[in-house]
DNA sequence: GATTCCCACTGAACCGGTTTAGAAAAGGCT
DNA sequence: AGCCTTTTCTAAACCGGTTCAGTGGGAATC
């Protein structure tokens, strides 16, 4: 740590300041602490005048209330949290937190509220976050992503009386809002999409089970073949990895009658699945057609562009933070059904080569 | 907000919380309040038995220190910040965060300190959060990513008092440990190797010039041209974002004499790089020898598999984060160099086809 | 035995807000 | 004018810790 001499040493800046407290404001306005606060939080009680007043000598003395006394007072925190809980390789290759991140983010600041964030490695550690984040009163409320089948976090939260937003609907009862974007008729269209091409050997390299949204798309993608008349696809469950997607990519195309097309849970299995098709000599889309979901950037600049599901993860965070604090306001706050992720069709789907 | 009959309301649960005190503890110890909380803090002035049978009494009451109190009174939040201004497309696409991130949080989870996470989306709203995350105490400490020439933030942060530590080494004067991960040596070996390989036009898509990081990587392309007796090489500036290196690299391969190596300064556009020479029907490696930075997920799985450089963002995490905490409990800490990226040599170089 | 010193410990102030009980002032009604 | 109600405002308690000045007792010093 190298100290230039001719840099301003951050302790002489810090000089003079007075410390503006509820105390001085009140003494300047001849009034009673009591009386700031109430004017402040807009309470009844306080005349108009005397209002004003109060005001405009704290605006006048730059008084901004201590977040920390209010905090120890009120017994709230002022933030929002958001537990991670995913192996770390996922977690770097799929771009959705950062942009819901972005979203709940631009809600949040104006409000003057912070998000906390936890990225575990497990799930016990996860149940542990929670606990720890409560107990401390470090937030006042928390988004619950990546929903698992009979998630223990809903009851655990419920208990620690948590205010909490889904993200989607839980399969098990919760006293919590959801926001939700439908990913079933995105994962249908793409299976019909394929169908309408000719395509009549689809496979599916799916997420992990033990996440609700993993288990939707391989739903829909099994809804979505009957429904198209055709036979039940071959299924891959993987961890959403870019790694296991390579590997189910290579599985499903070293066989005797390979998938004509692959129908990915995420994005990053879908490009991981067009390099292994690449090595492995198959070419997209004309001896292979693959599908995506989510529409990441990366999508439109592979080769060729990626076939893919748009979902809107930003907005998704704003309406999540909207959600969680309309919820922590009202004591209540309804599910919102955001409109379904989309379709986009790109270069990587085309009609089956053979037959 | 469903709410099913059977589903155990939350407020029913947290029944009788009898709230345990610091007084509490005191009380039934036969202390007061003053003597538990040094027993607590391990301050000397505290007889060896009568520590002991205060944490006991504390142990068996399960009496943890509030927060909040402890905030009010010692003037600290116990949580660390980090504030990202970020384009969310570059943001989303770059897994650099989500790994420092998770390597920060294996630091400050195990000491109870939290992170509090802000991403704004320019640079006047950063330096304002940075402003109000002091002004409401919300943090004791900052990370400060993405140093640029000249950054406005070394000042202000000394300005405000407020400890940090910078990832990389400012090129002003600071007063903050630094902890680095010289980038230089792995783009020189990519230079390198690719000379060696026998190219001589290879290109550089450079990041965005107002980041020290970008700057650097384009100087360390320079002069490892220059040290292989190469003339100066052709370079394009972009934002760091995938469809400026899908951009960049239309532009470069659409030329009259073509560079026959490009080197990326980040891996997205290298990616991205890819998908445009297949694109074009430029076959890579053998017309085209590609370089990426920072060894994403992704560059295994892509085909060509990329040779890039590897940095360790989970490690910088870590070591950033024990450095900052370092510095706040010492008033000093050094500057940590980290192990420098290497080059990982993987199938998107080959020898130049041409020549 | 008196003085000094040190150590363990207490009581109260303090951090900076919110909240409540109740006093003072103002207004309404007969 | 006298009484009751309502409104405005104050004083003090409270949130739950930390910190500091000061008390009391025991050992060390002379």
């Amino acid at each position: 740590m190298n100290i230039p001499a001719n840099f301003p040493a951050s302790t002489a800046m810090k000089s003079t300041a007075p410390k503006v407290t509820i105390e001085v404001v009140a003494k300047k306005a001849g009034v009673s602490k009591g009386l700031v606060s109430f004017a402040l939080n807009n309470r009844p009680g306080v005349s108009p005048e005397t209002r004003v007043r109060i005001l405009e000598v704290a605006k006048e003395l730059g008084w901004k209330p201590s977040l920390r006394a209010r905090s120890l007072s009120t017994q709230r925190s002022y933030a929002l949290g958001l537990v991670i809980a995913r192996n770390p390789d996922v977690l770097a290759s799929d771009p959705f937190f950062p942009s819901f991140i972005a979203g709940v983010e631009s809600i949040l600041a104006p409000e003057g509220r912070a998000l906390v964030l936890s990225v575990v490695p497990d799930e016990e550690t996860e149940l542990h976050t929670y606990r720890s984040l409560v107990a401390d009163g470090r937030v006042d409320g928390v988004f619950v992503s990546d929903l698992r089948h009979n998630d223990a976090r809903i009851p655990l939260l419920a208990e620690l009386g948590l205010p909490a937003v889904t993200l989607g609907r839980p399969d098990g009862p919760s006293p919590f809002p959801a926001v939700t974007v439908d990913d079933t008729p995105g994962v249908m269209a793409s299976v019909a999409h394929l169908a309408t091409l000719g395509h009549r050997r689809i496979a599916h390299v799916a997420g992990s089970s033990t996440l609700l949204h993993g288990l939707r798309r391989r739903a829909a993608f099994a809804a979505a073949l009957e429904a198209a008349g055709l036979p039940a696809g071959q299924t891959v469950e993987t961890d959403f990895s870019v790694a296991a997607g390579s590997d189910a990519t290579r599985r499903l195309l070293t066989q005797d009658h390979p998938p004509t097309a692959i129908v990915y849970a995420n994005d990053p299995m879908a490009i991981a699945g067009l390099g292994m098709a690449h090595e492995l000599g198959v070419r997209v889309p004309d001896e292979l057609s693959i599908t995506g979901y989510d529409d990441i950037d990366f999508c439109r600049y592979v080769y060729p562009p990626l076939t893919t599901v748009s979902a809107a993860p930003m907005v998704w965070g704003r309406s999540a933070a909207s959600t969680l604090l309309t919820l922590m306001e009202n004591g209540s706050a309804d599910d919102v059904d955001l409109p379904a992720a989309r379709l986009v069709v790109r270069g990587s789907t085309a009609p089956p080569s053979d037959r």
